[in-house]
DNA sequence: GGGCGCATGTAATGAGTTACATGATTGA
DNA sequence: TCAATCATGTAACTCATTACATGCGCCC
């Protein structure tokens, strides 16, 4: 329910069609969403027939006409008992590189370091991404920040593991 | 392909059957992994399908008869570039939570702090389940430690946030 | 005039889960 | 004796993605 959470409290602040929703996730909330088109659309029809949003076409010159949506009662309803869903449970987070991690012994120490540091190669550039993204008021604040919080956290660590397996080498 | 390596991974070390395999990884692995029967039981057919696992069925008086798996020298080759494959890339974490964290401030701050109050319970509970696991050798050894580090990050920021919004109410 | 961005939509596919069904064995 | 565990399997379903198709408008 995490995506409809998220298009309702988007388009709680600002009525908004397909088009514009799914491309203000893809510039802004890669970091915490992943949210395809067809996915964005399928989701706004059922919504729309859960009466959750009305939907409002306008036509502009002589596009496809857009499909702009708003919230209902029911909908600004929903986006309440949601968000305070989600603000209450903690869903753990799944690592799948930690699978790897779980083989890692299996390796040679040099190989093993080798390929961990073209791991963090790529996590030092997100770091460095969500650090370069300028403070933020609303919306995205405590993403960002969070973001930056546990991609710092899974760097450190990455050395730390990185530093242990080199020291196996020394011996 | 993380399920496969998981599975490749677990079966390099001793042949085992799907049951065995799903019981080990839901006792043991459930902080890194989500294994479903089902899944486990499909995965292993396609596997065998590929020629990545050979196939021996044991009878134990008038049980269904065991399929216990072992990797053949293909699945040991694919077990070997999975594994590479895996530690060499940093797949992002994703953090359904953060899409409340989005829209924190729609809520009155004395909410929120009582709703994120509860995630941390969740959340401290995970922390202590995790360091409660005894020091471990081989597969799990860097799976906990992650664990750890990763659930202590994100409870340190936790607290910060509960922090951040109480100063706003006592202003 | 050609390619990109706008704006929608849908059919096929896939991965994974749910919810079943079966039936023997073990232990309280 | 009754529930839980062992051990498998599969059909139905959900959710999401991929890969298309359409066609206008804008800019170089």
């Amino acid at each position: 329910m995490e995506r409809e959470l998220l298009l309702l409290g988007l388009l709680r602040r600002q009525d908004m069609h397909g088009y514009q929703l799914h491309d203000f996730i893809e510039s802004y909330m890669t970091m915490c969403v992943d949210l395809k088109k067809a996915t964005a659309y399928f989701l706004l029809d059922k919504m729309e027939q859960m009466g959750w949003i009305t939907q409002n076409s306008t036509q502009v010159g002589n596009r496809p006409t857009r499909r702009v949506y708003a919230l209902t009662p029911l909908g600004e309803e929903n986006f309440q008992r949601l968000l305070r869903e989600n603000l209450a449970s903690y869903l753990p987070a799944r690592f799948g590189s930690d699978i790897g991690l779980a083989f890692v012994g299996e390796l040679p120490a040099t190989e093993a370091i080798t390929l961990l540091q073209q791991r963090r190669v790529t996590l030092a550039e997100s770091l460095a991404n969500a650090q370069a993204i300028p403070p933020h008021e609303g919306v995205l604040q405590w993403v960002i920040e969070h973001q930056v919080v546990h991609l710092t956290a899974e760097l450190q660590w990455l050395d730390q593991v990185i530093g242990r397996l080199s020291e196996n080498t020394h011996s």
